[in-house]
DNA sequence: TAGTGGTCTAGACCACAAC
DNA sequence: TTGTGGTCTAGACCACTAA
């Protein structure tokens, strides 16, 4: 069951294209070459290059102008983060530029608490299991999480090192469960003494509190968390593509 | 030079789609037709049917399921906001089912301050144009923004009611510009007296402080806006398709 | 097994911007 | 005028799921 296709062909090219962005072969502020010449280098149909470069598009790595041609956006490819990696805390502070570290504080079962209840759709007393996690960035505290999923979901016990797999690997390895979206809000509060020491900070300021909840295919909410995240020590920013 | 060509078939698709959702006509948590059903019903081709799904998909507002089905997602057809949404704070507030109203309180020339220069990219001493705006729930006061551009872009002066429009009709109105993508940072802020104020806020909480910079597509910097976003009055929560 | 969505192609025509 | 990206079609084949 471990076995998986190859990529599709469109996703390859996105990954290729990328990949000389970052490389510098398409230099920051420059022109891809056209569609037509992608589609015939790469010996590919001119669509497949279009949704490639639509995705790349979408998340505002390169600028299209109808007439003219599509441009590699300077100022994104350095951006730390894009939407879609929000909630993948290790691959967000490492875009930010620093080293990331996590540390499994706590793992284990225990009885739903009422928001968790509640956010899971789970009965009274039905029991979860807890992740607390603490991520560094430059081994400077950051970001402080707990997590819960439905105790019944899982169809083997975590192991010590699960805490590090990103939700994707998490739930499809113990759970068989796949992702279809999530809820995030976002809040600004006043942390409290726990907060304080666990991200090791001495004067009370206002910390942001997101909260996520993911949902399968079947609209049944399989994972809840909530991070406080400490905005002043690493910044929280999104680009969103407008077209 | 307000000629508009007709909607693009599958933007039309995706809007008879929304529009049948939200009537109930496709009721949460059921099956779409299939994309050959559509397709024939509408006379297009299958791909457009597709695009418009897929865009249908991206919102979260539908799960695809290969072998399966499209089905409509009952959790997100009422989630107030979606984040490509997110800055449009009228349609913000009426999707979380409020009532908007906008107040502008102030709309001037004058010199750019030190953030909005660095910002947009401007010389010192350099003019913009700002505005000053609250924004309204059901008469409740939830956002104070400041908003600046460059005076040289403008081809038109503003003229009074232009503090209404959405910075996409008021860019291109008065400046003849397209918006190509924008960054956002997010942090938490305990308020000064003028936002206390301005909010209609009597204790000391924090809130979030949303700090945009909009580009156009020739990657210049052509709007900026700090807004102060009262989260316990409103909310912010966002929706992110995974796939 | 039948029907669904997922992928990919080849080709046509259009709108737009640079030259 | 030329070449770019934008739109749309028709059709093929594949992967997956439910019955």
């Amino acid at each position: 069951m471990a076995l998986r296709r190859p990529k599709p062909i469109t996703q390859q090219i996105s990954d290729l294209l990328i990949e000389r962005i970052h490389s510098g072969i398409y230099a920051p502020g420059t022109r891809l070459p056209s569609e037509s010449e992608l589609a015939e280098e790469l010996g590919v149909s001119r669509s497949s290059i279009r949704t490639a470069l639509a995705r790349l598009a979408a998340e505002g790595m390169v600028i299209r102008k109808q007439g003219d041609g599509t441009y590699v956006n300077e100022h994104l490819v350095k951006v730390p983060t894009r939407f879609g990696g929000m909630w993948d805390f290790m691959r967000l502070i490492a875009n930010s530029g620093h080293t990331p570290r996590i540390e499994l504080l706590e793992q284990h079962l225990r009885p739903a608490t009422a928001g968790e209840s509640q956010a899971l759709h789970l009965e009274a007393g039905a029991e979860v299991v807890a992740l607390r996690r603490r991520f560094f960035a430059d081994e400077r505290p950051v970001i402080l999480t707990t997590s819960a999923m439905p105790a019944s979901l899982l169809r083997e016990p975590l192991r010590p090192r699960d805490g590090e797999m990103t939700i994707n690997e998490l739930m499809w390895r113990r759970c068989r469960q796949s992702i279809a979206y999530t809820i995030i809000d976002i809040h600004a509060v006043l942390p409290d003494e726990n907060t304080l020491t666990g991200l090791q900070r001495e004067h009370q300021a206002p910390l942001l509190r997101l909260e996520q909840l993911f949902y399968n295919k079947d609209n049944r909410p399989v994972y809840y968390s909530i991070s406080c995240y400490d905005d002043k020590a690493l910044g929280l920013r999104l680009a969103q593509a407008w077209g």
